[in-house]
DNA sequence: ATGGACCTTCACCTGCGGGGGAAGGTCAAG
DNA sequence: CTTGACCTTCCCCCGCAGGTGAAGGTCCAT
């Protein structure tokens, strides 16, 4: 199968593949004589699986690391259950974070929204913020 | 002033410093004879500024903007309300964005607890992502 | 034989906010 | 006089996940 048309069935483009394949979460595929990549079926599988992978939040790096292990005959169920377990712990802080500064600014602009423009020294730029 | 003096002062890097100017955040100084920046004082407070706005998180972009319509002799109370208005919308989208990938990692790490690994079929690569 | 759709590599661009380090000028102290 | 701490400009680098475009080769249909 050509780059293009594995791209249409993974709903991906020709450069994410070349990228991928770069980043070493695909294989180089063998070339037909003219020099085209050339994918067998069950690749599609595997960038099925890079796409739940990105769904999730995990990076590119991630993925590859449980790509590996199944690269290396074994099941990733551990290891995925880990960097999910550090996703969730991530999101949290993440989460966590945003609402601290909604926090923040919110207050900000609760002062802004009853500013009062003649009271602003220009020293300061502004005085709500 | 010198750059490193003030940027000491304003708690950031003669690199950072540079950057602002470059983005057209700070004014470009004078030049002492020896070709040295030479900081007035009050730049200390535009800085301080600059850095209220990153805590808001707001982009360079947004905080110039501001600058300008203060430079331009007009109180920015009306804009800057604007953008910390346009800031908690974004907040809350990215919050709410967060939220809703951390519902759905949290259930395939549901899933992925429970593994067993025999159950894996490797052309899935992982039945559980 | 010619057009268009596909493929190849290569190198650079995006956003965001700077940081790193080279190569060189300047200044004060010892 | 030399050392070390500053300063200058310059260009490249980071993460992240690709996107963009150039220059050229290939394949299929008309």
């Amino acid at each position: 199968m050509k780059i293009g048309e594995m791209a249409a069935m993974a709903g991906m483009t020709t450069k994410a593949l070349r990228f991928y394949e770069e980043r070493g979460l695909l294989p180089a595929p063998t070339r037909s004589p003219n020099g085209y990549r050339d994918y067998p079926p069950e690749v599609l599988n595997r960038l099925d699986f890079i796409r739940r992978g990105r769904n999730a939040g995990l990076t590119l790096a991630q993925i590859g690391e449980i790509l590996d292990v199944r690269d290396a005959g074994q099941a990733p169920c551990h290891h995925v259950e880990e960097l999910l377990a550090d996703q969730l712990a991530e999101l949290d802080r993440q989460i966590a974070d945003l609402r601290e500064l909604r926090t923040n600014v919110a207050a900000l602009h609760e002062g802004a929204a009853a500013a009062d423009p003649n009271a602003c020294d220009a020293g300061d730029i502004c005085r709500y913020l």
